[in-house]
DNA sequence: TAGATTGTTAATCGATTAACAATC
DNA sequence: TAGATTGTTAATCGATTAACAATC
């Protein structure tokens, strides 16, 4: 059980829980083997076994790991035994469509408040919440560490500065930009046109 | 100039480029150095130097970056130098979202049709485009090599296998699931789940 | 038992960084 | 010129992998 777990480590352990969830659901499988947890996720079946060694032994020898067992190891490393409120802000179409999810009711997430600072959605309607003046998040973010930027790039800075004054501690930016917080606090981003970009380094030009 | 360049550093070509533009639209600004760079981007100016003096010497010692010329060189080793259409499968609100988001236009991507196998949905408007048939796509694809997925966990591989066989090389993929595609084909996800999973790692559940 | 698979070690591989000569 | 900053080298740091004893 290591004290300083290197954070590329932790970044599978989600996937990891992810692919043992859907095995778990979909098939009447009880135990799985690294192996074949590898091949499902494009992985080498030492790297599953290395990361897991970190937090313990959970395997056993001629038979791979519990599933169920597994996951709630998972569950309890990754501190998703209760259910984590999430704030987001930003109430235009993505805002729309992450309050709509039902994916992160289901694997340990729940979106408790939505905001947004034009007047004109204040009071509208997001999934199954009203939308909130970001005027008023200060207040009405007691309690809650993480929350979801969905707001247009100009407007990114100011707001993860708000949200950090108001105790938020990890944020999920989806403006593309790179935003500057204080230590401490985590920021995880996510920008279409840099993956795009990324993928399209390794395609052609011509013919099309 | 390298003929095998790490992934890793193509990755961050894309923030480099973002990066760029946001300095060259907002300040009156003609040169950057690596230093400042990396500055706003949280990363050391070594890592900066380094990654692009694999594709050539774009600075001048004392100066730093003529911004302009940069954004050049990377728009050009990243194939971005002409517009490339983009399929968008599944019309649901995140499909919505992204079709809506004029940030793929500005920077170099062009939703040019969207699809769905709902029935209901085919023939309503997402954006500027009318949702198609998703059993139409082999035909409708021609010379479309990147698309972004928006369909439910359940028909992201089968739908991957759909694109994959009208000739799409390069997969955005917003399902929770890891695809499984033939070698030459790229994958990049997108899941919030797995990136709040990894910050919940390092907030504590106590204190509410 | 024989076969399978873990957890771990040591070796390999790859990425980051510090430092500096070159030079604008 | 003096100051600044590049591109590159070599050292450091960290992550992945192959291999295998242990053991279910």
């Amino acid at each position: 059980m290591d004290q300083n777990i290197p954070d590329i480590v932790i970044g599978r352990l989600p996937l990891y829980l992810r692919e043992l969830s859907r095995m778990e659901a979909e098939q009447n499988r009880l135990t799985a083997s690294s192996q074949e947890l590898a091949e499902r996720l494009g992985m080498s079946s030492a790297q599953i076994r290395k990361d897991l060694s970190h937090f313990g032994e959970f395997g056993k020898q001629g038979t791979g790991y519990h599933i169920h067992y597994l996951i709630e190891r998972l569950t309890d490393i990754l501190h998703l035994t209760r259910e984590w409120p999430v704030a987001l802000v930003g109430a235009g179409f993505l805002g729309h469509a992450l309050a709509s999810y039902r994916g992160f009711q289901r694997r340990g997430f729940a979106i408790t408040c939505v905001f947004d600072n034009d007047p004109a959605k204040v009071g509208e309607r997001v999934g199954d919440l009203v939308v909130q003046d970001a005027a008023d998040m200060a207040d009405a973010l007691r309690g809650v560490r993480i929350a979801i930027l969905a707001v247009p790039a100009g407007d990114a800075q100011a707001t993860a500065d708000a949200l950090v004054a108001a105790g938020v501690r990890a944020i999920l930016c989806y403006a593309p930009v790179a935003l500057s917080v204080p230590d401490g606090v985590q920021v995880s981003y996510s920008d279409p046109v840099v993956q795009l970009q990324q993928m399209t380094y390794h395609l052609t030009l011509d013919e099309g």
